[in-house]
DNA sequence: AGCGTAATGGCAACCGGTAGCCAAGAACCG
DNA sequence: CGGTTCTTGGCTACCGGTTGCCATTACGCT
């Protein structure tokens, strides 16, 4: 309480070390970054003592001189959405056991947000690793020139690219719900910047025209449950009888509406999301939807930040990695009703 | 593609702002910080060039005289617990508008993890937030002594504290469940070393008391829907009619558990859950429950942790803040069974 | 005009490490 | 035993900013 400010005194420096140790700084320097360089027993003494000290290297310090700042910047556009967070978490563990510190950021949906932030890590983070950007392809371009650069679910020219094959599985959700016996779909789409979302899109219409489905669309909505509301609502004006999903948030939405309007699923209406996120397994009725090993994506992303962050100039770094998903049929489908309106 | 390394060269710094205005480094550095320390038609010319050159600020360097980083940390138990995620939002929310960067670390439910990286971010952030710390008070007062921190949900000695109101509402709880005619509660507990855990429990205890109702405990439980669900099982073991669960995760588990084996919710037995988090709302059936601004609670949590490290030597630091919660009812509860057996 | 004071910008030290270069001593070799 | 090479540790410059101190100039005022 004597001194509210002091919080005991200043951090133990390797000039601290190497006065208590009797050698020079460059030496605790090498004794405790590289092993190899310096005598045994000098080294060994000198760990004890930083031991003793608690001694903690300045991470700033270090990045000054090496250029590494031992950070990597995630960016999401939101961090409340589920589906990130399997990505947060798997990036952030894979991070942790190479030793990196997880910088996040919530780009709040803007694509300003996202580019000024990038400006600013320039400098503070090794790499960065865009979930999901709302940029356009050209300013991804610019950027992935500036800096190392991993994007999820966006490919860039110029930047290694990490993709969930959900449109592969399309297909599968388009001949689920065709055998169900629905002659029409409808796809609820989701933010205009979304590049996995004309993805999707045109996925089920290629699919669809194959099959003799027809196809429409409404939107777009903002992947979250309250947009997936009204998006219910519209679905139910139009009188579809099979809607696919953006996501699952809006999939989870468009439930809780129905069951607010007493709208049967899937008696009345099948619902398909895409992403199974925490909730998809629980919700009422539980979701069909596409299910992704997502944590992997996170950690697939690391590694390939990481193979550009050693790259020798020469090295062809892999471009792409695409992770499998699969559907997952649960009871938000069911044959299509005899008779709708 | 000639260079693989190269990211477009070096980042520009003031000295080659200074060299292409014709001024020192200094007056660059003046010019940037401290605009009323220049004159102003040097300072408009450093800012053109500033801008025209992309420049930003290494904040290494600049944490490395100003001993500021720029950065807080947040440390919470498992960032795929959606109660986390709006007190991560909330945090990274107002600490970007203070102009602050989040460090985000996932301790895995690990005391050790947990102090590990305490002391490895002593130098890196200016700051750390601990969402539900699983260190003893002993532990937790050693690094309060040592860096600005605050804690929430768990109370700590020499160290600001957000608390969650919800033991108070608890109580809410128990005349809820009373006045359907429940005569005996059980607790679900959730992990041994969360403080709030406990906070709960007794708070559960000293309301039925005084009311004429049994109390029991069963668990610990780890606070995901997969140890829920074998909660949900030693609850239909114990014949229990009401159950108030640690969390959400925990309640939507035993939900889930229950409907599989035809357990009807609220009719055989009803369930309370705590944290109103994401999927609290479309459940089956909806769960009862304890909200909160969770959001909020990081906000504070950053505004105690700027106090700290604003404060002068003497200023009277506010310790404690309390975040209002409140029972929100849906269809999980019910009236008690006419005959249990 | 003369003097005090404020405004402005440069110099240089410093923050805490890293790394290149060099010298002293040890080990090795013919 | 002299010469060469290796090992080890110190010295010093540097990374990119910030800041205390000082010199210069401009300005205000009597």
């Amino acid at each position: 309480m004597i001194n509210s400010e002091g919080f005991s005194g200043k951090a133990p420096t390797i000039y601290d070390i190497a006065e208590r140790a009797g050698v020079a700084p460059s030496t605790v320097s090498r004794a405790l970054s590289k092993p190899g360089r310096v005598n045994e027993r000098t080294r060994s003494k000198i760990a004890v003592i930083a031991a003793e000290l608690g001694y903690v290297a300045s991470t700033q310090a270090q990045s000054l001189t090496t250029g590494r700042t031992g950070s990597v910047a995630l960016l999401v556009p939101d961090v409340t959405n589920p589906f990130y967070f399997d990505i947060i978490r798997g990036t952030q563990l894979e991070l942790r056991a190479r030793g990196f510190t997880l910088l996040l950021i919530d780009t709040e949906e803007s694509a300003e947000i996202e580019l000024q932030t990038l400006r600013q890590l320039r400098r503070t983070a090794d790499g960065l690793i865009l979930a999901a950007s709302r940029l356009t392809d050209q300013q991804l371009a610019e950027e992935a020139r500036r800096q190392p650069l991993v994007t999820i679910n966006r490919p860039a020219a110029d930047a290694p690219t990490v993709l969930l094959d959900t449109p592969e599985v399309m297909v599968q959700a388009v001949d689920h719900l065709a055998s169900l016996g629905h002659k029409s779909i409808t796809y609820v789409s989701g933010p205009t910047g979304s590049w996995s979302n004309h993805r999707r899109w045109h996925a089920i219409e290629a699919a669809a025209s194959k099959r003799d489905i027809t196809v429409r669309k409404i939107g777009p909505y903002l992947p979250n449950t309250s947009s997936g509301a009204a998006a219910g609502d519209a679905a139910i004006g139009t009188g579809a009888t099979a809607l696919v999903a953006f996501n699952d948030l809006i999939a989870i939405g468009m439930l809780q509406r129905f069951k607010a309007r007493g709208v049967r699923v899937p008696e009345d209406i099948s619902v398909v999301g895409c992403d199974d996120i925490f909730g998809a397994d629980f919700c009422n009725p539980p979701l069909t939807t596409i299910a992704s090993p997502i944590e992997r994506v996170g950690r697939v992303a690391v590694s390939m930040l990481m193979a550009q962050l050693d790259a020798k100039p020469g090295d062809a770094a892999r471009k792409l990695a695409v992770i499998p998903t699969y559907l997952k049929v649960r009871n938000s489908t069911g044959p299509a009703p005899r008779n709708p309106d």
